[in-house]
DNA sequence: CTCTAACCGAGACGGTACGTCTCGTCTTTTG
DNA sequence: CAAAAGACGAGACGTACCGTCTCGGTTAGAG
């Protein structure tokens, strides 16, 4: 993120514009609804925020800059974590709070981040810190708390753990190969927890 | 693909040039190497391979068909099924084949591809029949064969097991939050075979 | 000038459009006379031709370039040699030749070509040698023929001569300190063929 | 000159910075001499004299006003009046001294701004105010003078004689077709004096 | 053994967006 | 209240590719 620290102590000369900052992420936002990534070009953005295209380059040094702060700020909710001791329930409420998330536009706008992360090293930087990290932060604790509770086997690899519920979605969400929903949920939750292996003593 | 079916009738007029063709494809390739997709333009690769603009508009409708077609035409032996009986062995060794064609130039390639494919439906439908759902055929027939054999549960939905083997790959390979190697590859397996519940007969 | 010279040899490629070649220079007069000079910017020019901003840029360095070009398309009749024997009625005629040009919106374009000169070489140099020149060439003419004819004294140096013809008209033009008619026409001819001196035979 | 007149009075509140405005025009006028007009923006003003732009803004209307403020106060010196008798050699010491002062720099700087007039009404009126006009003024009184001695014929028009003997030197110096040295000077007076007839009792 | 349809190279063209520049104005804090 | 600092809206700059459009010149089967 590139919102400048306001700490306390006042800087000389105008100050940075809230209506500006606040115009442009708002119609960067709108546009990326609307239009799609492809068409929130800075030229549309600052046309629609009423603002000068300086202005934008001054704060964000890229339009993925742009988007992924306008996107953080319309969508900023979809994080949980509740201890229930029931492990399955917990990660089931999280994996169904991102894919209801990504049924509206917050699905396709985050494919197309994700798309242009692969081409700005800043805007995956910030996908993977400000929005794929305090999700698995979570899904970590909630496993970290099983494997203390002696529910989850303490030899297991929890990054891969967490691929495999999260990834999937991702995944269904850019190659629109399967659909997602909450019985999709459940299998991936059920899968990983307790295998596909029709005799589990055996493993 | 977009290659037209030469089917055995001889047309009139000059035919298509296979040197232009097969020009453009190299051209196409070479640039996705080593400059990535994004300098992969239709001017770069018509410069490079000493071919018109219009001839390559001729013959694919964007760049983003040309780029797979010279994909496929490199990147086109990772396909393997054997059956040996073991599930765990098999589908490993169906999943390392991805991760090592994953681990050169491919890799980055397929990511711009996936990218590429979020405002390319054309792309899209290209990448998941020509690329995902091969892989995934095989994938189908070791999960069916198992199950038939009574290795795995027969309730299970097929598809999201698939996800979870594959989609961790595809995911890290574009997000770059964790690397893949063949410990990743056992522990996906691993997992979705017996779960990481520690009590799985309270399953 | 840039017109590039269509030897009789066609050359390869789609043929320079004749029409964005008339509609730029069309364009460039049309707003040096309605807007000025300083409005007539490469995008209001390519906007009001209806044509690209490459096109322009393709065959004109500068807009001075273009500028010039248009202006000497659209003022180029303003030419006269004609040798009667008498001196000062021919220069007058060329003189009074210029100054009616100049009364009109060529003036005051001239004035802001000669003004984009001062920092654009390229352009100093086109009206030097498109516009200056050959005017001053007819005027050398006319004052030679006068001095092998034993008009006027053949020790005089022509290029002073010249510009205390001419540049009073261009000055004049230039800071608007004074207008200009047929009677500075007649004052100018006459002070430099007679001299102002009350008593010339002392000189 | 836009500079404000301190009547005496004295203003409520901060006066002016006299620091900024002698930091002003001298890093104008050191701009004009290093990097031309054309690099010397109010930006580059502000940024060389330390100083903000809107003080600059406050004081001077355009940034020809500064510039001609900056001109005039370093090269103030060029003025003469001697009345000899000799008309001849007054006028060439009028002239010399101007062909002189722009043989410098002075002389580059004052057809930018002569150049600059062009779109800057004010700035044309500054010009002919404050640079022309005293020359003029000077020049005209010679003339007068000599008319009075009966040196100079009476129904001479002495604007066109001054056009004639100036004008040449400024075209020359904005269109450089031509040097501009001693022997020009001598040539422009004698021309215009005694003519360059061969025959003047004919005219 | 020409005729002719299709292909191919070169490159001009109308567009759109880029990221940069400078302008002149506006809005703060500091002296 | 002046001055400095610097953010801001406006809009032109020159460049890069896009996808389309002529051109002149092949190439090879069909008549």
């Amino acid at each position: 993120m590139t919102t400048p620290s306001p700490q306390g102590f006042p800087r000389v000369g105008r100050p940075r514009s809230e209506r500006a900052t606040n115009a442009i992420l708002e119609a960067t936002a709108d546009l990326m609804e609307e239009e799609g990534f492809a068409a929130t070009t800075i030229e549309a953005i600052a046309s629609r925020a009423g603002v000068s295209k300086v202005t934008i380059y001054k704060w964000w040094p890229t339009r993925g800059a742009v988007a992924i702060d306008a996107y953080f700020r319309r969508y900023h909710e979809t994080l949980d974590f509740t201890d229930t001791g029931d492990v399955a329930a917990d990660l089931s409420a999280q994996l169904q709070l991102l894919i209801t998330t990504f049924q509206g536009r917050a699905g396709t706008i985050m494919g197309e981040l994700i798309s242009q992360a692969q081409r700005d090293a800043t805007l995956a930087a910030a996908l993977r810190d400000g929005w794929l990290q305090p999700r698995r932060d979570l899904t970590a604790k909630v496993l970290r708390l099983a494997i203390d509770r002696g529910q989850i086997r303490p030899d297991v690899n929890i990054e891969s753990i967490m691929d495999q519920l999260y990834a999937p979605v991702y995944w269904r969400l850019l190659m629109r190969h399967q659909g997602f929903d909450h019985e999709l949920v459940l299998s991936l939750v059920d899968n990983v927890l307790h295998g596909v292996s029709a005799n589990p003593n055996l493993a």
